[in-house]
RNA sequence: GGGCGUUUAGCUCAGUUGGUAGAGCAACUCUUUUACACAGAGAAGGUCACAGGUUCGAGUCCUGUAACGCCCACCA
């Protein structure tokens, strides 16, 4: 609160020595992110130039120039942006920036995600707050409460968004959940269905008791947890002792796994037993199978057919029933009132309990082991025997006359290189995650989203893209995953299924920026769709930028109450600043370790623009920058070194560089710029200068001006803006779409 | 169990193709000179995790080790 700069010398002299008479008074005072920001942002969205219609339209981009698009990943409607957004954002607007300056045909679209178990659950924990039940309200009624939520949230963002100096083209503005993206997924859906590449089946999911729906493989974490592994017997004249961590199962068993190769069980094998396991009739049949590990506990492994997908697997080799014993409440559907409707922690216990009064428990050991956790709930998964609808993703189909799958299709996209991933390691993450891939579960047991399209009337079944003619048709209940329509984003929000003039000319999209913890839930996933059904890549580059952290290298959470705002960075040290901060240094996959410091730097850094712009107005009053006198030999030289840096950049930005160009504009612009080219001209303006010499330095002075300005506007484009609209030599009426400095490649 | 990343100045981090290291912040000295004290000038600070190797030369390439972190995986 201590240094309020005087200027009192200012008032006193204001027309000694070098400054002109006609620097704008603005110029005074340093610069203003608060009251400058709010200004060009009415004046960008004045004029329409983020629409590349109206660029065309005005004449700052040729109708036949070669397109560039991207489609910004769309933000959850469950609240506010965070600083993971902000970076996307100051990513991708410096990138569309950039493209726009030279001159290409540039769509940035935006969008917002209706994320539907996010937001679901997020209304629904606000409900609860005030004693309300979804199932009170009845799915109509809610669904209007959380449309509301959802439509407040949108304006937040859209408003954040616009802050962050996002040059996105708001006319062509998407909802995953909107009615045109909703005609998208439907007809996805009818075609994966006609294709046989959607079935409804039967199998072991992963039933989140705490969400109360199916999860995907890939929304299920693993977590480290202290467990107990209990050695025991099915009875006394069962030969094979068995171990387990989850004992309340084995009420469900229908069988004994045992390596064919180990010579303690191998007579028992094809042997069927017929037991009383804590009061519940069983029938274990041993079997031999490779994936029995003879070093781990007793060798022999307890099938449990119906809460195990391993095991749903091997009882599938071996053709042994699958009993479900464990409910969608995570209680016991089996056995007499000791383990009937309990809890699984509960059912343990009793079974333990027998198993030690039966004399059966032989080994009771400490383990760790991974326990399955939902990763939006946190609840812990209870696998179970569901009918669910799935994609199939290992199933051989017809494609446009090639037989193929959709793993297949994954695959070849960005193996044979027609999509590259930045940075390069993620290939390998990418291509490991396809080889694991299992079907994809694509129902949920929720009821915001998109509705799955498919109507039932006794044993009829109507899948397509409208309700079936005819009364006594119910429509499915469940809902898509959220991802289902993500996956379609690139496309559907340019008019897919429609053939329109935007889809041929901005898809595929030329970069997909985004974050490397959603490559498999979105990445691969939009590869998929764009391939299965336009037969071509999504996007021809991905740049998956890394997680925000705190100053300390933690990630931000609630509960370490160390989330940081964007908003509050912004009304602080000025959106360029906080661009800068989110963009120099952190190279592609790297975590950004956010530091106040680092913002308040390059909040130093747009007001020496300000003044650098300051001393060069008051010198260049009267040049005519399109008629470049001869120049002196030093002052040449200074044009020639930025014509070259110009270029650098140029490159840089193409190879997706910019963590470095910034760096590099930050050090020209105020350590040659400033530091030596402005302090080492001024013995050539004063009055008594050589006329010619200072003609030539005044001239440079401006090309400088102009071209820093043109080059640091796609990272800073508030302060760039704000200076060049006092310009008195621009060759544009907007910066934002001002040529270029370096020629296309 | 696999795979990947990180380890560079007190702190947070850059360092694109190999040529004896850079920025911001902090700390030190000087300067309020007519663009800017949200500044300028100057000085200081690093055996680039460790051990080998390739090379005329390695923070940068190769091998191994350690610590920390991340991702994936059906060891019950």
């Amino acid at each position: 609160m201590k240094n309020l700069p005087p200027i009192s010398h200012q008032s006193e002299a204001p027309n000694r020595g070098i400054m002109a008479r006609m620097v704008p008074d603005i110029f005074e005072k340093p610069y203003s992110p608060t009251t400058s920001e709010p200004k060009v942002l009415e004046q960008w969205d004045e004029s329409g130039y983020s629409n590349p219609d109206t660029c065309i339209k005005k004449g700052v981009c040729a109708p036949d120039a070669e397109a560039f698009s991207i489609v910004l990943p769309p933000p959850n409607v469950t609240g506010t942006l965070h600083t993971g957004h902000a970076s996307m954002l100051a990513i991708e607007d410096t990138i569309i920036r950039f493209r726009r300056m030279q001159g290409k045909k540039t769509l940035w679209l935006p969008g917002t995600d209706h994320a539907g178990i996010a937001t679901q659950s997020k209304v629904e924990k606000l409900l609860e707050k005030d004693g309300v039940r979804k199932q009170d309200l009845g799915r109509d009624e809610f669904l209007k409460r959380v449309e509301q939520f959802a439509q407040e949230s949108h304006d937040t963002i859209v408003s954040q968004v616009k802050r962050m100096g996002a040059s996105v083209d708001w006319t062509r503005e998407a909802f995953t959940l909107d009615e045109a993206r909703s005609l998208a997924v439907r007809t996805t859906f009818k075609k994966m269905h006609d294709d046989g590449l959607i079935y409804r089946g039967y199998k072991v999911i992963n039933w989140d008791p705490k969400g109360q729906t199916v999860i995907s493989d890939d929304e299920v974490n693993h977590e480290e947890r202290q467990a107990t592994l209990y050695t025991f017997r099915y009875s006394k004249d069962f030969p094979i002792p068995i171990a387990t961590t989850r004992p309340e199962t084995k009420v469900g068993d229908t069988g004994v796994a045992v390596n064919p190769n180990d010579p303690r069980y191998a007579e028992h094998i094809g042997k069927t037993f017929d037991v009383t396991f804590c009061g519940v009739p069983l029938s274990i049949k041993v079997v031999g199978d490779e994936s029995a590990d003879m070093e781990f506990g007793t060798g022999a492994v307890g099938i449990t057919p119906a809460h195990s997908q391993t095991d749903a697997q091997m009882a599938e080799r071996h053709g042994l029933p699958m009993v479900q014993v464990i409910d969608e409440r995570a209680k016991m559907m089996v056995g007499g009132e000791e383990l009937m409707g309990k809890k699984t922690t509960e059912a343990r216990e009793a079974v333990v309990a027998w198993l030690q009064s039966e004399g059966l428990l032989e080994k009771e050991e400490p383990i760790t082991h991974n326990v399955s956790v939902a990763e939006r709930s946190g609840g812990v998964i209870e696998p179970l025997p569901k009918t669910q609808w799935f994609v199939a993703v290992n199933k051989t189909f017809d494609h446009n006359g090639k037989q193929t799958t959709l793993k297949e299709i994954m695959r070849e996209s960005v193996a044979g290189g027609n999509i590259q991933i930045l940075p390069e390691r993620f290939d390998k993450t990418y291509f490991h995650w396809i080889d694991n891939l299992h079907d994809w579960c694509i129902s949920r047991q929720l009821w915001y989203g998109h509705r799955i399209p498919v109507w039932y009337r006794g044993e009829e079944t109507h899948v397509g893209i409208t309700a079936p003619e005819g009364d006594g048709w119910e429509q499915d209940p469940d809902t898509l995953d959220t991802w289902f329509s993500s996956a379609l984003w690139t496309f559907s929000t340019l008019g897919w299924p429609q053939q329109t003039d935007d889809l041929a000319t901005y898809h595929p999209t030329s970069v997909l920026e985004t974050g490397y913890d959603i490559i498999f839930f979105w990445v691969a996933r939009m590869i998929l769709m764009s391939g299965y059904l336009l037969d071509e890549v999504p996007f021809k580059t991905v740049y998956l930028h890394g997680l925000v952290r705190d100053e300390k290298g933690r990630k931000m959470s609630k509960s370490l109450g160390n989330i940081v705002d964007p908003l509050d960075l912004i009304d602080k040290h000025g959106t360029d600043a906080l661009r800068m901060a989110l963009i120099v240094g952190i190279g592609p996959g790297a975590d950004n370790n956010l530091s106040e410091n680092k913002i308040k730097a390059y909040s130093k850094f747009a007001n020496k623009l300000w003044n650098i712009t300051r001393f060069t107005l008051g010198a260049t009053e009267g040049v005519d920058l399109t008629k470049k006198p001869t120049l002196h030999a030093d002052d040449e030289a200074r044009v020639v070194e930025i014509d070259a840096l110009a270029k650098e950049i140029t490159n840089d930005m193409e190879l997706y560089r910019f963590y470095l160009a910034g760096e590099k504009l930050y050090h020209y612009a105020w350590h040659t710029f400033a530091d030596i080219i402005i302090e080492g001209c001024k013995e050539h303006l004063t009055e008594t200068a050589d006329p010619e010499r200072s003609a030539s330095t005044r001239w440079m002075l401006a090309y400088l001006l102009t071209n820093t300005l043109k080059l640091l506007h796609p990272f800073m484009p508030f302060v760039t803006e704000a200076i060049w609209g006092h310009l008195p030599y621009k060759n544009a009426d907007m910066l934002m779409v001002a040529p270029w400095p370096a020629p296309n490649k």
